[in-house]
RNA sequence: GCGGUAGUGGCGGAAUCGGCAGACGCGCACGGUUGAGGGCCGUGUGGGUAACACCGUGGAGGUUCAAGUCCUCUCUACCGCACCA
């Protein structure tokens, strides 16, 4: 393919004239409506890949675009740089994390450059450098203080792979998010930041969170999963001990038949003592103990079970009911203990079955199809309440709250709310994350480092075994410390923190990456904050950005910020595939972004990725499309030069006139507003690009007209590449400065459009019968209905075409369409 | 199982409020330029027909003067959750 322009030169040109300028720093002025625009920073694996390009594409348009439409823009970039990765390096080659890391970084840095991102390089951040890690630990502190981090034992995900625990959001389907290892179990003693406390704000805040995917609120709300009920307790028969469930179905309380615990229930081996069932309860609890998550949650799994011996005392009719204890039973999940309602409940109708239980049915669904004695499965379903005393009658929703009122006023029960999302566990037993800043000393139990002393840092005399415990262990002098309260000696924490604190503030960093006194100093944070567009992939749905609404709803409650939610907008953008599926080394689809810088340039490259496809679908690599951009930036290219040579001397006054004149005028206003509206209010950069690739044509068309007005022409070519520079910056520098500009294009004005060109005096409409396109009619434009339909009528086409027909109505459109409605 | 999103030419995609389906690009075909090739410029390109007619947005119904768009059912693909009481 022959090089017209030459991008081997230009892009560096331009790359460094922008460096040199400080072009993209940012300060803080009330001088201009600031924008906090931020895109994800990646984990520095080695080098960028095409997601990233896309990713960084995207927000490089906005930024440019926001810039020239005249705001204050942020746009900064960094390192999410500790994990694991970097360690298992470490262990494979015996380099330390740092070096690995600091690489990588360095490569990746380098290609951003490369594709000319408008990043504000001072505000760099990296999570693993010792500025930043300080101020994580002073935040986990002001947790730590606030009650909001605690440790306790308790079993925990094991990825023996990784060889630490997990926390429950990084468990897909039983495996470990990162290695796809199956998840075990271990009872460890670890820490965990309360974000339980902070459910009911997260899950009510999404509904002002109207800029985010609606997809993305629903995933959150399914995890945090609020479900209201009731909580009652069961007397044990010849027992002091209540038994506590939560139900939502306190309407199905007379249906009971049975009481289910967990394996893992503080009651079970007390009840069972002593009963003939002892032994295989205990069997029984041995053999949960044993099982992965994989095995114990999977929904095809039979029901399983033991009776323990004894039997509960139903609160509202004293009716006594067996006890078991059975697998299906979540010991984390409300009370660990579940009222069975067979008629009523899927997974009880399935244990009832297997275990003989009676089913006692208590809803009736007033469906002459279901014969509510002889149920085949459970119904779910809302009806009328029966067998339940004197609710009877009533519409079971109504029994949920009369029931609920009745058992708490004669204190045998109360409404309960229970959430699905789990406290965060943090701690992991890794070398290459965050120090967690906690000492335990004998006397003052856990407490935290002087904050004058910050940072704790990660000891250099480690090993990297990848086995075992942490590699803080290791360390001859890591853990040996004086408790910051008596004096004694003490021992440090030797876990390190979850990368995905780091990644919960740093857009707070940014606002003020150099500050050594603070994390980040109020006044900057809010200036900037919240960010107002956010951009990346939907694989961080919940994760990444509920830990950090959790965060910054916390720096809110602790004054540090004024804003309670991080990110106002979310755009979250598809995959990159290449023959249909996700580019995987392992299929061997991998399509590099250096090859393709190489071949045909950070701009070719830029271009294509958002003509492809609109931001959030998935986007399928085309090298024939790759060519089909650069050759589009080779013809505007050439126009430009052409129009560059000739326009020298001619101003932009000029007037429009005659058909062809006023049609290129159109054409180009109503490409900026399209352009315009299309990159500002929908993100489809791939319609924006198709209406400059119309004007462009359109150009072409016109130059070569025997009659051509210049200063038209020139100004066509001024808002062209105007328009042009937030997707293909570098060769649009380029065309800027061969038409006579001397300052960037960036810090030129967007370009605006003149409505009164967009109106035109006639207009081309359609004439339908019974609904079918018959002709084409030219008529003056913006007349009232009646004037509209009578001039269409008027014409001589139309007027043929419904000569010797019956028209029995007329459906005027002003401006756009008139149906003939005709019999026979 | 529950929830969500999407299905439009040979391909990526467009149609923003119910109003000309297929913009723009790729590919393909033909013509021009050229010593040739490449490149560039231009024309054509949903099916069908000699030309009309007609058919056409996963499938089947429906509402409407008018449906890719709204409603009902259904198929397929992808994504999320999954024994949460």
């Amino acid at each position: 393919m022959k090089q017209y322009y030459d991008f081997k030169n230009i892009e560096p040109k331009w790359q460094q004239a922008w460096e040199d300028s400080h072009l993209f720093s940012t300060t803080e002025t009330d001088e201009k409506e600031k924008f906090y625009l931020l895109e994800m920073f990646p984990y520095p694996s080695g080098k960028l890949h095409m997601g990233h390009v896309r990713n960084y594409s995207i927000g490089d348009v906005i930024a440019r675009f926001l810039k020239m439409q005249g705001y204050n823009v942020l746009h900064p970039m960094g390192w999410d740089s500790f994990g694991l990765p970097a360690e298992n390096a470490a262990i494979k080659h015996g380099a330390h994390p740092a070096e690995w890391t600091k690489q990588n970084i360095s490569e990746m840095r380098t290609q951003l450059k490369q594709l000319g991102f408008s990043y504000d390089w001072n505000r760099e951040v990296a999570t693993y450098s010792e500025d930043y890690y300080k101020w994580m630990q002073w935040i986990f502190i002001q947790f730590f203080k606030k009650g909001l981090a605690y440790k306790k034992e308790n079993p925990v995900n094991w990825c023996p792979s990784c060889q630490t625990v997990l926390a429950n959001e990084q468990v897909v389907e039983g495996r470990c998010e990162r290695c796809s290892a199956e998840v075990t179990k271990k009872n460890l003693s670890q820490w965990y930041l309360k974000i339980t406390d902070y459910a009911d704000r997260l899950l009510k805040d999404l509904d002002k969170l109207d800029g985010w995917p609606e997809k993305v609120r629903l995933m959150q709300r399914n995890w945090i999963g609020k479900s209201e009920g009731a909580e009652l307790d069961f007397d044990i028969k010849g027992k002091t001990e209540k038994l506590r469930v939560f139900t939502t179905r306190v309407d199905t309380l007379f249906g009971v038949t049975y009481m289910v615990l967990a394996p893992e229930h503080p009651y079970v081996k007390t009840l069972a003592k002593g009963t003939p069932q002892e032994g295989q309860v205990l069997a029984y609890i041995e053999k949960c103990a044993k099982m992965s998550d994989i095995q114990r949650t999977s929904t095809t799994n039979e029901k399983t079970g033991e009776f323990l011996g004894c039997y509960a005392i139903n609160p509202i009719n004293g009716k006594e009911v067996p006890i078991y204890i059975s697998d299906y039973v979540l010991m984390d999940y409300g009370t660990g203990a579940v009222m069975g309602v067979p008629a009523h409940d899927e997974r009880d109708f399935e244990f009832a079955t297997k275990f003989g239980l009676d089913i006692i049915p208590v809803v009736d669904p007033r469906d002459p199809a279901i014969d509510v004695n002889d149920l085949k499965a459970a119904f779910v379903a809302q009806g009328e309440m029966i067998n339940s005393g004197k609710y009877d009658g009533m519409d079971n929703v109504s029994g949920i709250a009369a029931i609920t009122k009745d058992l708490a006023d004669q204190g045998l029960g109360e409404k309960m709310v229970n959430f699905r999302l789990r406290d965060w566990l943090i701690s992991r037993q890794r070398y290459w994350g965050t120090p967690i800043p906690m000492i335990f000393c004998e006397s003052c139990g856990w407490v935290p480092e002087k904050e004058e002393n910050l940072p704790v840092k990660l000891p250099v005399d480690v090993k990297f075994t990848g086995k075992g415990e942490s590699p803080l262990a290791t360390s001859a002098v890591f853990s040996k410390v004086d408790c910051p309260v008596c004096g004694k000696p003490a021992k440090r924490e030797l876990d390190t923190m979850d990368t995905f604190l780091d990644s919960s503030w740093y857009y707070l960093r940014y606002c003020d990456a150099g500050n050594d006194q603070e994390a980040f100093s109020k006044e900057k944070a809010d200036y900037w904050m919240a960010v107002d567009q956010y951009i990346g992939g939907v694989e961080h749905a919940i994760l990444h950005l509920l830990y950090s609404r959790f965060f910054t709803k916390v720096f809110y409650d602790l004054g540090l910020c004024s804003v309670d939610e991080p990110f106002t907008n979310l755009l979250t953008q598809g995959m990159v595939l290449k023959d249909g599926s996700k580019m995987s080394k392992s299929l061997g689809n991998v399509v590099s972004p250096e090859e393709i810088i190489e071949k045909y340039g950070a701009d070719t490259a830029r271009l294509f990725i958002l003509f492809a496809s609109p931001p959030e679908k998935e986007l399928e690599w085309s090298d024939a499309g790759v060519e089909g951009s650069y050759r589009f930036i080779n013809r505007v290219y050439r126009l430009v030069e052409e129009m560059a040579e000739i326009t020298k001397e001619i101003p932009l006054s000029y007037k429009a006139e005659g058909k062809e004149d006023l049609s290129l005028s159109f054409v180009m206003n109503n490409t900026v507003k399209r352009v315009t509206s299309d990159i500002r209010e929908r993100f489809n950069f791939n319609t924006a690009i198709s209406a400059i690739m119309e004007l462009v044509n359109e150009m072409y068309r016109y130059k070569e007209l025997d009659d051509i007005n210049l200063g038209l022409l020139a100004d066509a070519t001024d808002r062209l590449v105007r328009m042009l520079s937030p997707f293909i910056p570098h060769v649009t520098e380029e065309m800027w400065a061969a038409l006579g500009h001397k300052e960037s294009v960036y810090l030129a004005t967007w370009p605006s459009f003149d409505p009164a060109a967009l109106i035109r005096d006639t207009v081309e409409i359609v004439v339908q019968v019974n609904g079918k396109v018959r002709e084409h009619v030219t008529v003056a434009s913006g007349l009232d209905r009646d004037a509209f339909t009578q001039t269409v009528l008027e014409d001589q086409r139309v007027a043929t075409l419904l000569q010797n027909k019956q028209v029995v109505k007329i459906i005027a459109v002003p401006d756009k369409l008139l149906n003939a409605v005709v019999k026979g």
